[in-house]
DNA sequence: TTGACGTCGTGTAAAATAGACACTATGATG
DNA sequence: CATCATAGTGTCTATTTTACACGACGTCAA
């Protein structure tokens, strides 16, 4: 026991919740512990933050290692320090979460985790710890921020029909919306590029494709720029 | 060094930016600290989490200790972990932040403290640590949230006119707002109740006092209720 | 080839909301 | 009783939001 301080300290981890959108309800990447405590447990990816490396890289290094994801845009959700969220002793976890296109991005268990899986988010077998509660806050905070931010985009294919982008929007916002309104409104932004492509093998008439325009999206910020809804 | 660990641990530490309003202007507290490092110079209110308290009580108990504060509504901001943030050793910072009325909550310094006082936020000492971070990302927050959500009102005395009211929304957006909107729409959200008195001892037409209606705020928050402005 | 099916894509009118704007009322003071 | 400072109040216009229905297009199977 090499590591000796003048007064205990609480051991400190990484959670993330790393959100996923499949055409059918929103997803969320859980692994299936290798290690006690909570063996054979679903989880959130995440684990002890080095002593030499940021709380951000941190996160990124646990996702990779755990599930194979890389290069992900991860936010800070929030910090979690119940005395006893963890049996073992004191630990305190700082909470990130992402959005992810599902089919772009397989998942592989690695380090630590015997598995990993999509579960959707309405539906998730227990959780170890608190990461039940850590989920329940990053979902609120998804449906809270993708009112006044455009990160629904992250969730899809970079190329996408509108009726995909409203479903995607309805599954988050739990609420149906309507479709004129929602292409007025999402299209009146100038943030989506429509292409000369149009849906391919679909069983009726095809729709058209566009992607998002990160490069205006990011002029209009520094403008004060604000989405809703 | 009774206490050793088979890896290294990032120390952990919180810090607490509270606002106050003074009819003038945003006002920060800061102490000066009275240790090393950074001793004589100004810093938020802050200190080590102790391994058998949580995150908010540790918090809440710095604040009392450095600053006198106590029984304030704190809300956790962001967690700092930059790698060199403390010249010591790896510290990780979990910020706290809160609003508070100021004439009826003298500070005094006290442990670790020389001395506690408000500042202005816009024209703040220069700060130990990346206190002055923190503060910009406290700051930014509180912007952001003053628009969604009934916060403003921490900030004033329990009585107050719909002048100081407007007068302080004017300072945390940095805009003006017209008179007769705001009071419309403040009104209209049906959030204040209006007292039958009138301030006093004022050099001109005396002005209604009203008071924020907690109660109803909370009955409307849970039926998904929106402030807007 | 043609008809049925399913989704795509489009516009308008009514209602609600936000924003601009200026004068009278009241109480204190000298 | 005139002056001063702030309180308090309403209307009109522009903009935004919401509700709502049908013809176009491509596929498929008879």
């Amino acid at each position: 026991m090499p590591y000796c301080y003048a007064y205990a300290r609480p051991a400190l981890t990484v959670d993330c919740v790393v959100f996923g959108y499949d055409a059918e309800a929103l997803q969320v990447l859980l692994i299936q512990r290798d290690l006690e405590p909570f063996i054979g447990k679903w989880a959130l990816p995440g684990g002890f933050v080095r002593v030499e490396e940021t709380l951000d890289d941190a996160a990124r290094r646990e996702l990779r290692e755990e599930t194979g994801l890389a290069d992900l845009y991860l936010e800070q959700l929030y910090t979690f320090g119940a005395l006893a969220r963890d049996p073992r002793e004191r630990v305190v976890s700082v909470a990130y979460y992402a959005l992810v296109e599902l089919f772009s991005h397989p998942v592989r268990a690695a380090t630590d985790a015997r598995d990993a899986a999509w579960f959707p988010v309405a539906d998730t077998p227990p959780l170890a710890f608190d990461h039940a509660d850590i989920l329940a806050v990053a979902h609120a905070r998804l449906r809270g921020k993708v009112r006044y931010q455009p990160i629904g985009f992250e969730l899809l294919p970079e190329k996408f029909t509108l009726t995909q982008l409203q479903r995607l929007y309805e599954t988050i916002l739990d609420q149906p919306l309507d479709k004129r309104n929602f292409r007025k409104k999402i299209l009146g932004m100038g943030l989506l590029v429509e292409l000369d492509e149009v849906e391919q093998d679909v069983a009726h008439r095809a729709a058209r494709l566009y992607r998002f325009d990160a490069a205006t999206y990011r002029r209009l910020c520094e403008r004060g720029f604000n989405f809703e809804l």
